[in-house]
DNA sequence: GTACAGTTTTAGACTTTGTCAAATTAATGA
DNA sequence: TCATTAATTTGACAAAGTCTAAAACTGTAC
């Protein structure tokens, strides 16, 4: 990734305040929830409403610079971190979300079949499991 | 699946009439949310509390009755096909949410190579794409 | 059949996550 | 710098679901 600045500059989209800190904040905590993100970009520059905040993680991932996931239990998380079709590993007691590479390959999985005629863009994968830290937990 | 009211005294649940209504309405409506199960309910037996409807879903569910999926921008739906590791197919303009045998085998995907020391026991695949229907809309 | 104990159901308030709309403020380009 | 355009803020609102306490019901023991 290279700096925030620019990447909006490419966008065509005005470069803000705001906009500089969510994108950093996404950068450095990937698989942040919006209320994480919000509290981040508050330590930085100060204040942001929250609703910017989720102004900011819209247009973000409308533009495809950031992407959002939502896996089941869970807020929607943001990870910069795009383009790759990696999948998600996550923790059913904690929430902790890990990446996965693609089990099949590149641009992979996109093989149902084809069924029931739809046109398939998109295969998303969660794997759903413990975490070391909530195994050794539930042991002791 | 047999009789919902077997199905229930088999897994020490009281015999409720809403209970009954909601599996019944869970086997003739594959992936409806809870809201469309509560109208189904309501045309069956009168009426039943939204409450209700979200105890019965939750505890049928807690016991491997019946299955709940959450897509992203939808609330969760639910199925009486359970145990045999089937995925789904989302249309991303309606909605409408077909089953898809699983692309690997009987008890696959569980192989993401066992990352990070997590324990799986679930890969989730989600595939989406377009539906016919709204394929023919949007090209007219 | 009754009565009792333990569950379920109900109603209503509440929480979380996110969106909408109008007014204010800030960024860009001339 | 000014005008134009776009972004931010504030506050209300919405959807989906949970929490709680009171009322109603189910299963079981007499
Ligand atoms: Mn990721
Ligand atoms: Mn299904
Ligand atoms: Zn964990
Ligand atoms: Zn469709």
């Amino acid at each position: 990734m290279q700096d925030p600045e620019t990447t909006l500059r490419q966008h065509d989209l005005p470069v803000t305040a705001q906009r500089l800190a969510v994108l950093r904040a996404v950068a450095h905590h990937p698989h942040a929830t919006a209320d994480d993100l919000a509290e981040q970009v508050r330590q930085e520059i100060g204040a942001i409403s929250r609703q910017s905040v989720y102004n900011v993680l819209n247009v973000l991932t409308d533009k495809g610079i950031i992407r959002r996931i939502q896996p089941a239990h869970s807020p929607a998380r943001y990870e910069d971190r795009v383009g790759d079709n990696h999948h998600h590993l996550v923790c059913r007691s904690c929430g902790q979300t890990e990446d996965v590479c693609c089990a099949v390959g590149a641009a992979p999985c996109l093989h149902a079949h084809d069924q029931h005629g739809f046109q398939i863009d998109e295969a998303e994968v969660i794997y759903w499991g413990t975490c070391p830290a909530c195994q050794r937990k539930s042991r002791s």
